[in-house]
DNA sequence: AAAATATGTCAACATCACTGACATAAATTC
DNA sequence: GAATTTATGTCAGTGATGTTGACATATTTT
């Protein structure tokens, strides 16, 4: 995804007067202070995660991929011998959507597939050699951007972080994150609740 | 966006052996632990980004709107008076992009234009009473999301968190964010550094 | 033998991004 | 006052990624 085109916001913002006619509403913008709070880290969140999926698209770009491929890449690389029916539940888009780029990614010698030994109608998805490469090429960016944000705060702060977007996960999914996670031998410090 | 039809994973993962052949690589997944836990960071950010839009997609469909339309809605309606090229600024998409949605809720009095008072090239923005009510029913599942997560932790630990999303925001752009905000009366607790 | 499951596939469609070019009006600069 | 820049809107064309619903196959489970 080619972006960056576009001049950022310039500081002129509101500096106009506002002379609101009847055109438009006048609520009043009288919500809790809470809700104020709670509309600026939405914003928060929206812009880090924004800049967060910038870099790799750019990669991606080079390789005619769209971050689509790049979500499939990055989980069958960091679990390998995931299912089909795993990579839905991840990802949480239809069949159809996901059998496009995963048949690129295959045709294109990024993830190869193998049989499952207990069930054979499986079909358990790795990356190959070429795979891991771009893989570990998109992660970079990622993984710098959380390094240095982490790297800022104290061991029992990041624990803190991980447990806060561990806890903004839906409840009904977390149990399904821990399970996958685990297989790392990860599991959000707080656990699930 | 519907979604919502496909099974979770489950929890079956891996517990088939996995007997490498040589038809995927073999690699040794030695990268140091802090790199893993870097991953499994980047993992909760999807994770927590794929189900903090999810809901809104669901109220979206029913007046025919995507994400697009909920995000244009929500800047305006949070910041009045926004001007075309900020929020372009602000979503780092095209023009074109941009001009198709707005359009629409332009002609579906969901959003109005004013010209600027002091140049009358600018098109002001503003949420019409409609739009209003759209983007507080919008906004209500994600406030209550964030609120349900952060009521978790002290005060202390919430400006943290603020903190943090604000640092996973690019450099580059948190003068930009924190320029937008400050309309609000906001900055993030630590302010740029 | 019948039913459920895992995967793959088809056709058709909607949304939202992109590019590059061009038009208008207003503000700014020379 | 003329030329340039800026803010916005718009055109035509394209591509990526999501959706639905139906159906085929092989395999496992009942």
């Amino acid at each position: 995804m080619p972006l960056k085109k576009v001049p950022m916001i310039n500081e002129k913002i509101n500096t106009n007067e506002i002379n609101l006619s009847e055109t438009h509403s006048e609520e009043t913008h009288s919500m809790s202070l809470t809700q104020e709070n709670m509309l600026s880290l939405i914003e928060l969140f929206f812009f880090a995660y924004r800049d967060f999926t910038e870099e790799g698209d750019e990669i991606l770009d080079t390789f005619g991929f769209g971050r689509a491929h790049h979500r499939v890449i990055h989980f069958v690389h960091h679990y390998p011998g995931l299912r089909v029916a795993d990579l839905l539940g991840i990802l949480k888009i239809t069949k159809q959507s996901l059998a496009r780029v995963l048949k690129q990614l295959i045709e294109q010698d990024f993830i190869c597939q193998k049989e499952g030994s207990k069930d054979r109608r499986e079909r358990l998805l790795y990356t190959t050699d070429k795979g891991n490469k771009l893989a570990k090429e998109l992660a970079e960016p990622q993984i710098n951007r959380f390094e240095a944000t982490m790297s800022q705060f104290s061991k029992s702060e990041q624990e803190l972080f991980e447990n806060f977007l561990f806890k903004l996960i839906r409840q009904s999914n977390r149990q399904d994150v821990v399970s996958l996670m685990a297989q790392n031998g990860h599991f959000p410090d707080g656990k699930p609740d």
